[in-house]
DNA sequence: GGTGTGTGGTAGC
DNA sequence: AATCGCTACCACACACC
């Protein structure tokens, strides 16, 4: 089809060509393009003349399957902690009967035993009755009778047997939510453990430790020796003789055996040594996770708590305490384990349509505000305001409890806004570590229960779970009671489990109305709305704000203000806009869809989009993007410091990419850049403050995974976008339309190839990257060129990999460093600010665009030109000469001509391009300048350099075919843009100097 | 009508 | 010292055919 394509293409060119033109300038005669058929004969010669190893020889005799599944042989499993997936149907039943955890209808408060042990600071609110809160903590715990007044020794007793089966529920949960249900060595095996005092890592996590590796945990001292080991940071004078025959530990002896993971002797970690009141000096040594990464270069002045946007390590260190960064990241990894379970358990069905679904939408109360406060026993939930953020001026507030929200603290507020509404308000650190352990927690509590048929991911700390109710015995009645029951249950698991976080609970059968219902249950209760009546759902939402719609924000809520409700309330609610609105206003104010959306929303139903996630899961839920957006801690003095810095943003990217087995076809680059009234310093230490977005996508012909080929195009990007390097104050790097590699190969393989291939037709295996990659070295590359021989498309090989090179281009490129230093003095990197910004825009950005092809041109022509011993090519500064005179037709769309001649090289990389074909394209090419369309010729010379600099860098093209291409791009295609730059007086000049 | 690009809105704490 | 303002995805407006 490309050729077919290409010839028309050309075809057309000659034909539209009629009119008297100078024919285009013949190839000198000493040309390569002269040579075109004897050279490929040499080639054809020189191959086989090759000598073949035995093994090239072996695997040349393979068929194409084979060879495929030869490498895929060499597929390295990857191994990941995985949360059980929700039972499946047909165990349902058993499970129901085995599972003491499944609340039938209308449960029977078990008889009341010692109230589970939550910390202190935690408390239940007034919803959770104190029945509630005081039946058996745990699904396994012993039940006991119920206790008599006064009856302290069995009070002790009771709660001891308790605490211990609590204890071993909690070891089975660890394990499965962070283990992936497999066992940890039983490091404390034998111990019992008391943690007195406040310690570091906190008694919750020391806990939580303790148990998961076998020991056993004592939540108070009782009688002498009843405890092995009691672990403190320090001790009080008293303690110190009252713990004296003790083994008294600090706890690295917890953290540092489990590192070891072997139980290390306790007297180096000792408290209390022979001599009385003398304290073994402790060098506190963090544990092991709070090291600085070892990578990260102690050299010259580098302070790991400094943030520097020019340092290697600075992504690193940036997403390792952004908390919007970890929440993405965590959803995407929730998303790709759901995706890898949904597969995995093929059974699994979305549910029918027309089915009848209860949907349960779980969400932690102010999740990063609750987990921190459990770790620090000095605050309590319920009393003090507390907020979780870095710093204490202009930090933003990731999560406040509802006591600091009772002043008015809003998250995502300046901590000194905040402070102004309440004083006393407290700010704790982030504990990434425990919110993940927490979320763990919840989702293997959810799978674990057996109540649902669906747990969909929705972040960290929510999710919404799907129970099918046509199975169950009919009557709304009793459906209710059931959820009413799953709900209670679920919410007493996780903060039994998690030590006190506390969940809410909408429950409905649309996904809208189980989210409205959440909002309403917040904080700490539920909702659960199942089976009503329309009326009912109408006086329901009635009342709830308008915000907490799905997919309504501030700005839908202002439009809403401005267009619909004419600023009658402050904070419109439901019915208010329902009241007010119809389909067509909605529609007519907000946009089609989000007109009928809204308007679905309005009486509590899902619509198309809302409820893909409930028809295809696995759809909803696949990558199709992957991006890095760096808009914090961005301030460079030179492009060249950019440069490196996408060039790291790319590699970040690639790698995972390449995790994911994909290729992007296009990349668009997101710069931020300050308003031009905004301060250079924003209030915001190392901020955005106020600025203005730009962006721009460019496609590669071919789909990539190559960090160079993609920081090459985001560069150039870069540099249309034309702002300044200091008033850069953000960067984004996205690739889109995702594709995985086991997808394409079997689309690559080019048309003309079925021809020759005697099995066409048959599928072939798609070949694994991760096995080609773990093939040993040698036999990597023999399977390399075979697959390249037989066109199988082959995956690139990471560049960490790639052998030293012959390729002086693929040196040039390689050295992302250094390249600045060689560059910097044959061209100007950037242009003339003040100049630039004079020039009308089409100019400024055609001269952009020049400026970055004559780099790149530069940078695969250099190479062969200097073993000449000759210039390179320049780019005069591109003084326009009559600017005014221009006007640049916006940008044509070169995309479909781009992608031919991407195939059309990718064809004759390895022979050259015949001449017939150059000659036609030489037309066309001259049409293109008759009509003034230089930029076009611009944009198609910048793909030619740009793809043939790929095949130079990234495959095993034949050196001379590339070279004839290189040499028509530099005696042809030049001469005809420098022509037709002049002839349309454009201002462009592009000077070539040999 | 379709397709592609750039911009903007929203979600999670 | 401060401070860690991410990221996936959809929808829209507009340009071009």
């Amino acid at each position: 089809m490309d050729y077919e394509e290409l010839a028309q293409l050309l075809s057309d060119a000659s034909s539209l060509d009629a009119s008297p033109q100078e024919p285009p300038p013949p190839p000198p005669p000493d040309s390569p393009l002269r040579l075109y058929d004897s050279s490929r004969g040499a080639i054809a010669r020189e191959r086989s003349q090759r000598p073949f190893s035995q093994q090239q020889r072996l695997l040349s005799t393979l068929d194409d399957d084979s060879l495929v599944g030869l490498v895929n042989t060499f597929d390295r499993p990857t191994q990941r902690a995985r949360l059980r997936r929700p039972a499946a149907p047909a165990d349902d039943a058993a499970d129901a009967e085995d599972d003491p955890c499944i609340v039938t209808s209308s449960p029977e408060p078990p008889s009341s035993v010692v109230p589970s042990t939550p910390p202190a600071s935690s408390r239940l609110s007034e919803s959770d009755s104190s029945s509630d809160r005081s039946r058996s903590s745990s699904p396994t715990a012993a039940r006991v009778g119920p206790l008599k007044f006064g009856d302290y020794a069995q009070y002790f007793s009771d709660k001891t047997a308790h605490q211990h089966s609590r204890d071993e529920y909690m070891r089975k949960l660890y394990q499965d939510a962070l283990n992936g249900g497999r066992e940890y060595p039983p490091i404390f095996k034998d111990c019992t453990i008391y943690i007195n005092g406040r310690t570091f890592p906190d008694r919750l996590q020391l806990h939580q430790k303790i148990i998961i590796h076998g020991g056993s945990f004592k939540h108070f001292l009782s009688g002498k020796k009843s405890v092995t080991h009691i672990v403190a940071s320090n001790l009080t004078a008293k303690k110190r003789i009252e713990f004296q025959n003790y083994k008294v530990v600090a706890p690295a002896w917890i953290t540092e055996s489990i590192a070891a993971s072997k139980r290390l002797p306790w007297q180096d970690y000792a408290l209390i040594t022979g001599e009385y009141g003398q304290q073994k000096l402790q060098i506190a040594r963090p544990p092991a996770a709070a090291l600085p990464a070892p990578e990260q270069q102690p050299a010259d002045g580098f302070d790991a708590n400094s943030l520097d946007c020019k340092q290697p390590g600075f992504l690193q260190s940036f997403f390792a305490k952004s908390r919007l960064h970890q929440l993405s990241a965590w959803k995407a990894d929730l998303r790709a384990l759901f995706c890898e379970k949904y597969v995995e358990g093929a059974h699994l069905q979305p549910p029918p349509k027309g089915a009848r679904l209860a949907i349960f939408h779980v969400d932690f109360d102010c999740f990063f505000a609750t987990v921190s406060a459990l770790s620090d026993a000095r605050y309590d939930l319920s009393r003090d305001p507390l907020a979780v953020a870095h710093g204490n001026n202009s930090s933003e507030i990731a999560s406040c409890n509802y006591v600091a929200r009772s002043f008015g603290v809003k998250n995502g507020m300046w901590v000194r806004s905040a402070r102004r509404l309440c004083p006393n308000l407290i700010c704790l650190p982030y504990n990434f570590e425990q919110y993940e352990v927490n979320s763990k927690l919840l989702y293997q509590i959810l799978a674990g229960s057996g109540f649902f048929q669906m747990i969909l991911p929705i972040s960290i700390d929510e999710a919404i779970c799907v129970k099918y109710l046509d199975g169950l015995p009919d009557g709304d009645a009793s459906a209710h009671q059931q959820c009413e029951a799953i709900t209670r249950q679920i919410r007493r698991d996780v903060f039994d489990a998690t030590n006190g976080c506390t969940v809410s609970i909408g429950c409905s059968n649309s996904l809208v109305l189980a989210r409205l219902a959440l909002k309403k249950a917040k904080p700490n209760g539920q909702c659960v709305m199942a089976s009503l009546e329309q009326d009912s759902i109408d006086a329901f939402i009635e009342e709830l704000p308008l915000r907490d719609l799905p997919g309504v924000g501030a700005t839908i809520v202002d439009k809403v203000q401005q267009h619909i409700l004419f600023e009658q309330t402050a904070e419109p609610t439901i019915g208010d806009l329902k009241r007010n609105s119809s389909l067509q206003l909605l529609a007519s104010k907000l946009g089609t869809k989000t007109g009928h959306k809204l308007h679905l929303f309005l009486s509590g139903k899902d619509d198309e989009e809302n409820s893909r996630v409930l028809r295809d899961p696995l759809d909803y839920f696949a990558r199709k993007s992957i991006s890095v957006d760096i808009n914090y801690a961005i301030r460079f003095d030179t492009i060249h410091e950019i440069d490196e810095f996408i060039d790291r943003i790319c590699e970040h990217l690639t790698t995972k990419l390449g995790e994911l087995d994909m290729v992007t076809p296009q990349v668009t680059l997101k710069v931020t850049r300050r308003c031009e009234h905004a301060p250079i310093e924003p209030a915001k230490y190392l901020g955005s403050g106020e600025c203005d977005t730009f962006s721009r996508s460019s496609r590669f012909g071919v789909p990539t995974c190559e960090a160079g080929l993609i920081s090459t195009e985001v560069k150039s990007s870069f540099r249309m976008l034309g702002c300044p390097p200091k008033d850069l104050r953000g960067i984004a790097v996205q690739l889109n339309k995702l594709e995985k590699v086991s997808d394409r190969v079997c689309q690559l393989r080019l048309p003309f190839r079925e021809q020759d291939a005697s099995s066409a037709g048959s599928r072939f295996p798609a070949l694994n990257v991760n096995a080609f990659n773990s093939l040993p070295g040698a036999l990597k590359e023999d399977v390399r060129t075979e697959l390249l021989k037989r066109k199988i498309n082959l995956p690139p090989s990471p560049p960490s990999k790639r052998s030293a090179s012959n390729s002086p281009v693929k040196d040039y490129w390689g050295r992302h460093g250094k390249r600045t230093e060689t560059l910097k003095q044959e061209m100007p990197s950037t242009l003339d600010e003040d100049f630039m910004n004079h020039l009308p825009t089409q100019i400024q950005r055609e001269i952009k665009w020049d400026h970055a092809i004559v780099k790149k041109a530069s940078s695969s022509v250099r190479n062969r030109l200097s073993r000449k011993g000759t210039g390179v090519l320049n780019l005069s500064k591109n003084r326009p000469s009559k600017p005014e005179a221009v006007k640049f037709q916006s940008l044509e769309r070169p995309l479909g001509i781009s992608r031919l001649i991407k195939s059309w090289i990718d064809d004759t990389i390895d022979n050259g391009p015949h001449i017939d074909d150059l000659n036609l394209f030489d037309k066309y090419l001259t049409k293109l300048a008759a009509k003034g369309k230089t930029h076009h010729i611009l944009k198609i010379a910048r793909t030619m350099s740009s793809h043939l600099e790929y095949h130079s860098s990234f495959t095993k093209s034949n050196p001379q075919g590339r070279q004839e291409w290189e040499e028509y791009l530099l005696i042809r295609m030049i001469p005809t843009l420098t022509a037709s730059a002049a002839k349309s007086d454009s201002g462009v000049q592009v000077t070539f100097d040999l």
